[in-house]
Order: C-alpha cells, then sequence, then structure tokens
DNA sequence: ATCGAACTTAGT
DNA sequence: ACTAAGTTCGAT
C-alpha cells in the first residue's frame, strides 16, 4: 500500500483540472474512485471530494462545512441511518486533534459558485478547525467537519528555513511535503511510545476521537535554536505541560529530576533522549538556574 | 487474502 | 432515471 501524502503533491497546483475519479485517483491527489473521503482512523484524513450528494454541505469558499460519510442507502442515495464518528469520519476528526491539512477537490455534480464547470479541480489545503454531530436534514445524525482554507502564508510556514529562492517551486513543495510526513510519523511514534501517557503526569487524555498526546520538542524547531526533530528531542507531554515545557515553568536534570516541578520525567528504555537537548533547554527557558524557577505555592 | 463500502461512470 | 460494471482503499 502506497504511503498516505499529506499536503501537496509534487507536481499538482491549486486548480488543476482532473476529467474523472479515475484520472484524480491516478493523480495521487485523491486516490479513492468513488469514497468522498480518502484516509484511515490510524493516520487521519490526506483529502476529500465535495461532489453533491451530501444535504448538509454547505460551501462558503474559504469555508466549507463538510458532512461525514455513512448511513446512506446505496440505491437511493439517501441517509437512512445514523453516522457515526468512526472509520473516514474519525480520520478527519484526528486531522482536526493533530494540525494535519487535507487536500481539497471540488467536482463539477458540486453545486457552489465555487465548483468547476466540469471535471474535478484541486482547490488547495484546508485544516479542520472543529467538528461536531448533529440531526442532519434527513432527520438522522450526521457528522459535520468545519474546514478552512490554508492560506499562501500558512502554507509557506511548511516549508523548511535551507530552502533557497533558487530551488524551483515544485521542489519546495516537494520538501515541504516530505517533512510534513515525516513530523507526522515521529509524532506518532512518540504517542505509540509512552501510549499516550504524558512523561511528566502520566495524564492520558481522552477525547471523542480516542487519546490525545502532544509531541514537545525539547530544544526547539527553527532558527535560531535550530533542535533536530528526531526522537532523542521529543517528549510525549499533555497540553499543560507542553506548554510549561515550551515556557520555561520546568525544566529538566541530566537524570530527568524535574527542576521546578516535583518528580521525574519518566522515559521508557527504548526512547533515548540527547542531554544535550535537556541541557540546552535548561540554559535557555529558564529565568534563574539552577533550582530558583519553582512557581510558589 | 478476502471483503465490503464508496460524494463513479457509461450505457440503456 | 435506473442499473450494472468496475476500481481502489481500508479493515478483518
Amino acid at each position: 500500500m502506497a504511503e498516505r501524502i499529506f499536503g501537496h503533491i509534487p507536481n499538482v497546483f491549486e486548480g488543476d483540472v482532473f476529467e474523472n475519479r479515475i484520472a484524480l485517483s491516478h493523480s495521487k491527489v485523491h486516490r479513492p474512485t468513488q469514497a468522498g473521503i480518502s484516509g484511515s482512523q490510524k493516520e487521519g484524513a490526506d483529502s476529500i471530494v465535495l461532489s453533491g450528494g451530501y444535504e448538509d454541505d454547505q460551501d462558503l469558499g474559504d469555508v466549507i462545512v463538510y458532512t461525514g460519510h455513512g448511513g446512506r442507502d446505496p440505491i437511493t442515495k439517501k441517509q437512512v441511518t445514523h453516522q457515526f464518528l468512526s472509520d473516514k469520519n474519525l480520520a478527519l476528526a484526528i486531522n482536526c486533534q493533530n494540525g494535519l491539512p487535507v487536500r481539497v477537490i471540488r467536482g463539477a455534480n458540486h453545486k457552489s459558485k465555487f465548483s468547476p464547470e466540469f471535471g474535478y479541480r484541486y482547490e488547495g489545503l484546508y485544516k479542520v478547525v472543529k467538528y461536531w454531530r448533529k440531526t442532519g436534514r434527513s432527520g438522522f445524525n450526521v457528522w459535520l467537519f468545519r474546514l478552512e482554507k490554508i492560506t499562501v502564508d500558512q502554507a509557506l510556514t511548511y516549508q523548511v528555513s535551507e530552502d533557497s529562492p533558487i530551488y524551483s517551486k515544485t521542489t519546495r513543495t516537494l520538501t515541504a511535503q516530505q517533512r510534513l510526513n515525516r513530523d507526522y510519523s515521529l509524532t506518532l511514534k512518540i504517542k505509540e511510545i509512552y501510549n499516550f501517557h504524558c512523561q511528566v503526569c502520566n495524564t492520558k487524555i481522552f477525547t471523542n476521537a480516542g487519546f490525545y498526546a502532544e509531541a514537545a520538542h525539547i530544544k526547539p524547531l527553527g532558527e535560531p535554536h535550530n533542535g533536530p526533530d528526531t526522537l532523542d528531542n521529543i517528549l510525549c507531554l499533555c497540553p499543560n505541560h507542553h506548554v510549561m515545557l515550551d515556557f520555561g515553568g520546568f525544566t529538566i536534570d541530566d537524570d530527568y529530576s524535574l527542576i521546578g516541578l516535583e518528580g521525574k520525567l519518566y522515559v521508557k528504555p527504548e526512547h533515548r533522549i540527547n542531554s544535550e537537548f535537556i541541557r540546552y533547554h535548561r540554559e535557555h527557558f529558564t529565568f534563574n538556574l539552577p533550582h530558583a524557577s519553582q512557581p510558589s505555592s
């Protein structure tokens, strides 16, 4: 099975039109030949198609309210049972909780002023900002997903700093896409190692899309820190302790004792942390080393 | 490996 | 409008 690609497909640009679903599939922009959502509940959704047929859809251009799949009679196409937050719907929820972009394609059968005259047109990247359940026009439950277009400026942040202006747009798109996929696989890996438990407080957060945790870089990515995007620089944290780490609310000693918090960072044997990175954090993100950063209680 | 679901498509 | 053929993916 081919690897799922998040973000732009190299050599495919916004506005590109494909004759039919087979051509769209072969382009890798949206691989399924019929299904509206491409994705898995484990990895998330990489692309969706708007092609009419779901009566609760709303298309405002840069904002789309997209209906999840399921519950339709295969013959009449009418909603005949409830939809559930599972399968492809769960995939879109995963995008929302992890900030993954989804490619959007509008088909000619999708009746809105934004749909193409014919064929299927690639409309660029959107983020899933919210999802919820409601009683649809049919009277059955449907899941809805609010999508907001990722602007060009935002998309540029996917690109790596070593990218030079002399690189072609295609090269930069490729680099950005590869980076996105690599980042995401590391994110999945660190959460898998700790089974979504925070390494500081052991909290495991439960949501309607399963468990939630954050991958936190010890030495930050990007200029001027340029920490590496590797497992030995990443922790699995709850949102609170992620924020505290990023803003120096606590730091970590060489023996993993916490400074500024009680206790010790839990580190699994198979997870090697580079002590250079926690030293960097101690030296750059606390206001008074080594033990004066405790908040008063 | 197999199977079912899917915002298809062409043909009648 | 209806139907059957057909493809691909994702889960079992």
